[in-house]
DNA sequence: CATGAATGAGTTTTCATTCAT
DNA sequence: GATGAATGAAAACTCATTCAT
């Protein structure tokens, strides 16, 4: 997945993800990574440092990943809505894909007893948090977005409700389905929010 | 606080709130509890049977609080953008007397590794979203709250903009009044769901 | 039962014997003697100066016990088989009372880690040692018991014999009848013993 | 010893054993177990999943030797008395090679407070109790061994009878020769059951 | 007499990490 | 690259005992 990464250490971050999500932070230990990859606690060390080293890889290849999506949309020639539905679009088919990354990423609680992690997750809520703000005032400039409030506002909004929907779908152990939810969401918010 | 609890019990309980808040859920250990009371390991033992019992503790007094408050909303005899606010107001006002409150109810992750105790985090969700919901159908029904989407969305919309900005107030260490903050958003709200 | 013992002193030893039967010596802990008593820890501490304390009573409630039953024994006017028979039945009557008392007289292992406790142990051994020596060694002189084998062997055979077959019991739990079983084995000895 | 463990599983179980018998089961500790094998508690857990396993293994480990011994017994072609006088010798020289076996093998009480181990204490019992059985069955057919009494109650004595003696040689801290005595108890026996 | 609360030392076990091979 | 063996620190919990009330 990610370049800069070995073959190894990806296997080695995609784990530890799945570890986190399925079994929670508590668990996420070496131990219980080496036996999920099928070899021993002592060549995790070949090819991260210590265990902090993996879980800040595992937030950078998410800050990357986020920063990357976060740039192609701005490059893109399309109305604010479009923007928005595109991010409910990609994080319901990646979270479908794979959910175990919601852990990861709505998880902001489970990297705090560390200086380094907890910042690298302040992070990626500002970088999200910035992301919706910037469509929507942009959206409002151009007249697509409602201005009977504020951005900021809106973003907590929009932002909120997405969240809030893949966290009751984790809670409810992904009995229903993300995709046509988050559809449905978006057009809601669609129709509160458009220029009449 | 909680009268079936003994007062070395809710001392330990409030102790317990503020480790998993300020220092993580990987923190809270008997040690560090002990040491924040000021007693030994072993006096933990005479007021709770072990760990897990201190958790469920935790999240059934908040559970029972929850239950009561969303109980008493019931019977008042306002409006449903009064009720809404009421919970608002409510939220905003606890968690800044008690900012360690909100790693609490908001953190659900952190229960993962322990069937009991992440099945009382999804029923305080749950309970949640219920209040939400039944809140905004009966609005619809009053002609209060707008019919154009869904109550389900706008559940959503309320209740994961109200949890997006505890987040947000987390996430940067209560540098802003989250009172205000909060007024702001229900106002924001309102204007965008109340029927013209 | 004993005279210099209060009602509460017999009362925490036979509990005490109780537990180190039903649940061994490693669970014989103040705790569980409170539990099954019906009072507090500390409350023990009123009637035994410590656990060792209670230990060393319960084995000398036993050393007295024996001193009595076999200075009694010595005194009456009967056949050697017959004193033998006295054991035998006096054993089996007791244990069949009261099976916790084999853990306590069988199990010489378990006061193990106490000078003191394993000495009165290592003493109830050899009281019954030296009962059945002294009856062999009388019956051999009288012509009754054959002399074709010293009265050591004799005393293994006829005291080995016992303590085998009230083993077997406790290990099969109580399966069979001991009374019964008992007579068997003491007249196939006695047929085996007796000079003819 | 055992093929089927490692050379550091048996030292462990080696200073087990030994332990149990020289400080009782009460002080066998995994702290005590790593000082007297000379390394730390955690390197334990490299060899055996936990206590109970180690515990375990002692007991295997007497067993498969003791089935070994029983089964080549049987296909020998001696007499009754040479197959006894065969277990007579060999636990006497056992013993006297390696005296803490004796608290392992002839202390049933000690795995008391756990179902798995006691019933393999149970299955020695039985297996010695059966072996000895067999034998004398057999040799009351051979007109070898005397058929006025029961084949249970002979074993019963001679069975008993040593075991008896071994434990008094335990009690009495080893002060007499164990195989001097065993013969002599052997050949009493002898005496009095052999068919004259 | 009995209790509730506390303690210090110890229990089994797990953890992240290291190192020789 | 990978392994087996080891370690020191810390985890949760238990134990015998004490003491004020």
């Amino acid at each position: 997945m990610n370049a800069s990464l070995t073959n190894r250490q990806n296997e080695i971050l995609r784990a530890s993800i799945d570890i986190i999500h399925y079994d929670g932070i508590q668990r996420f230990t070496i131990k219980n990574l080496s036996n999920r990859i099928g070899f021993t606690e002592a060549a995790i060390y070949r090819h991260f440092k210590n265990k902090n080293d993996i879980l800040c890889s595992v937030l950078d290849s998410f800050i990357i990943k986020l920063e990357n999506f976060v740039s192609s949309l701005k490059e893109q020639e399309i109305s604010s809505f479009d923007k928005i539905k595109s991010i409910y679009d990609r994080l319901s088919i990646t979270f479908t894909e794979k959910p175990a990354y919601v852990s990861i990423i709505f998880a902001e609680e489970i990297f705090k007893n560390n200086k380094e992690l907890s910042k690298k997750v302040g992070k990626i809520l500002e970088l999200n948090n910035k992301a919706f703000n910037s469509i929507i005032t942009k959206g409002q400039k151009n007249n697509e977005i409602t201005n009977e409030i504020g951005s900021q506002e809106l973003t907590l909004m929009t932002m909120g409700a997405l969240r809030l929907m893949v966290k009751n779908w984790l809670m409810c152990e992904f009995t229903f389905n993300l995709k046509t939810k988050s559809e449905k969401l978006f057009s809601s918010i669609k129709i509160l929010l458009e220029v009449k």
